[in-house]
DNA sequence: GTTGATGTTGGATG
DNA sequence: GCATCCAACATCAA
């Protein structure tokens, strides 16, 4: 499911359900979905409050009072919600998390793909997951000087850079077609071939991006819903992404879809040319 | 029934 | 270090 701007919503969400809340009560269904010790994981978490969440890219930071904080990272299908109807709770439920108000923090994952772990807060910039994650788009530190000098190192396709997060970090499968599109760029172009024009344009498309699919909620086009249970709308703007077949929006031409990287691919071959 | 694909990341292998 | 491949898993469509 989620790319960050999902996620930022899912951690909007969060902040007006459970900030505050103590955690009262712990139960791990699939021991995996923890990465280090499970029953360290559960003593540590229960009794603990609630004080923020943060987010750093897809990542959703839960700050407990006790100087912890649950990484959480949601892969490709993982989904909180918040309640108290036990028939939000089935076989895909992993993790259910009892807070001090009756109501109960669900991590659903149909894929298991999701994972958690326990961090000390003060230390969180040495979590490898974290260390590694480079400028996220609309921070200071997005700038064209930075990003250029990221992607010139590399020689791969444009598309497979800027899906790799220690490039640049909050672009997933969806947002990357759809900046590419914007940007005019042929995903299979090689990085370094990339103009001061282009590098530009992914720059100010990627804050875009990233600004609308927060504004409408995220992008909901297989399975992603907000902690609340709401759908995105982001999906009804997108311009390429699963549009394979249909007119490019800007020139008439069918959108194709290929293969990237491992990764199915859409762009319009009439306005995005390989250089 | 079988195969392939699915908003991701990280570990193994050249 | 860099690039590529695959695994983690369940479901749905062709």
């Amino acid at each position: 499911m989620p790319e960050m701007p999902e996620v930022e919503i899912v951690r909007r969400g969060l902040m007006s359900q459970i900030q505050g809340r103590k955690i009262t009560n712990v139960e791990i269904r699939y021991q995996n979905l923890i990465t280090g010790d499970v029953s360290q994981f559960i003593d540590m978490v229960t009794g603990s409050v609630i004080e923020d969440i943060g987010r750093r890219a897809k990542f959703l930071l839960i700050h407990l009072d006790n100087g912890f904080t649950i990484i959480s990272h949601l892969r490709m299908e993982g989904k909180y919600r918040v309640s108290s109807d036990p028939s939000m709770i089935d076989k895909h439920s992993h993790a259910i998390f009892t807070l001090d108000n009756g109501q109960k923090l669900i991590y659903n994952d149909v894929r298991k793909f999701g994972r958690m772990q326990l961090w000390r807060t003060s230390d969180l910039i040495d979590n490898r997951s974290i260390a590694k994650l480079g400028p996220e788009p609309l921070s200071t530190e997005f700038t064209f000087d930075n990003l250029k000098s990221r992607i010139l190192r590399h020689r791969r396709d444009i598309k497979t850079v800027l899906l790799d997060q220690s490039v640049m970090s909050g672009l997933g499968n969806i947002y990357v077609d759809e900046v590419l599109w914007n940007a005019l760029i042929h995903p299979e172009t090689k990085a370094n071939h990339l103009s001061d024009e282009d590098i530009k344009n992914i720059l100010k498309y990627s804050n875009e991006e990233m600004k609308m699919g927060i504004a409408e909620g995220g992008s909901t086009v297989r399975s992603y819903l907000d902690s609340t249970g709401h759908a995105g709308h982001m999906q009804d703007f997108l311009h390429v992404y699963g549009k394979e077949g249909t007119p490019c929006s800007r020139c008439g031409n069918n959108i194709e879809k290929i293969k990237v990287g491992g990764r199915g691919t859409h762009f319009c071959p009439h306005c995005q040319v390989v250089k």
